[in-house]
DNA sequence: GTCTATAATTCGATAGAC
DNA sequence: GTCTATCGAATTATAGAC
């Protein structure tokens, strides 16, 4: 009975593997990577804990299916020069005001070393890719890369992690019109020194 | 016995005291706030764990008192307009490049919500008092300061925290002349909208 | 595939001798 | 003030029945 067809039903496991990672996404964004149990994300699965094991082998395995992230950056190529920082504020906050994966990395990588490293990955990579393809200077792509990311992460630890009150209460537009310059600087700002 | 006389000569439990704290900063800072175990920082300090909970009656308590922190920050009336931007990255880069009291909370504030309290307090009492003390609009003060603790904080995030490599490499002065202007555009730019 | 039962640690906190 | 001994709770992870 080894069926080679390609299935029409999902597997019943399919959905339970999804509301797994949909509960640990959740408890990995609210509590961290330590406070964030096995047995909590279980109970939120309406699953026995013991099916975590099964399908992902261990706490760190979890983790790692669940903050799978893809920043989803746009074609920087067909964006004005002069719009670019624009552009990417607002993509930042559009793409993890639906998507609570970004903050679940985030906390995480305050503790977790493999989360950090992770962070760095995403960062070092998309943002990087992302950045080098408009005409700067290859000498200097990393480093506006990570001044972007510097800037990015603040607004994101200040909003979501530690949720300071003026960086909770601005809107998403005026956020993107104080901080777009700012990027737009790192972006194509000349070298200083 | 009750000796009311000034003693010159400190109790030993001071010392012991401030040997715990230090512990507990080095490790709170690295390891954040729930893998940093009182066994561990007695074990640093030389000491028996439970001397940590007859001084500070728990974790909590020992967190409270090792995370203790004043930016310390310099009386900005007292500097040039043009110049505010500049002085604010090169105080935080020096204050916390030989304290590590900020890493402790920053890692900790991302899964413990006293820490985060702590945090909110800080950047919202003395970042805002100081900010306050130039002629800004006060309708727009919390809002600057907001913004300005969203880059510095990225800043302590990226190149402490999840240490990007371009944000690890880059130079203080290099990092001051490349964050000065965004500071400076926060603090003293034209509200937009 | 799903669950029960439990092993093996580890932690914060307490009681009490000295 | 300092230490030993330990409690009680919580965790990840495993073994195995159904």
């Amino acid at each position: 009975m080894t069926e080679t067809a390609p299935r029409t039903q999902p597997r019943r496991s399919d959905t339970t593997r999804a509301a797994i990672l949909r509960a640990a996404r959740e408890r990995f964004a609210a509590d961290g990577y330590e406070r964030a149990t096995i047995r909590a994300i279980a109970a939120d699965a309406k699953i026995d804990p013991s099916m975590v094991m099964r399908y992902y082998g261990s706490k760190e395995g979890l983790f790692a299916a669940a903050a799978e992230f893809d920043l989803r950056l746009p074609d920087l190529t067909a964006v004005p020069a002069g719009q670019l920082g624009e552009t990417l504020v607002r993509h930042f906050l559009t793409r993890w005001e639906g998507d609570e994966t970004l903050v679940a990395l985030l906390r995480a990588a305050s503790t977790n070393p493999g989360a950090a490293e992770r962070m760095r990955g995403i960062f070092a990579d998309q943002l990087t890719a992302a950045v080098a393809t408009f005409g700067t200077d290859p000498a200097t792509t990393a480093r506006r890369a990570g001044l972007v990311a510097s800037q990015i992460l603040g607004l994101a630890f200040t909003r979501y992690i530690v949720r300071l009150p003026p960086m909770v209460d601005l809107a998403p537009e005026e956020l993107v019109s104080w901080i777009a310059p700012t990027l737009q600087r790192y972006l194509t700002g000349r070298v200083e020194n």
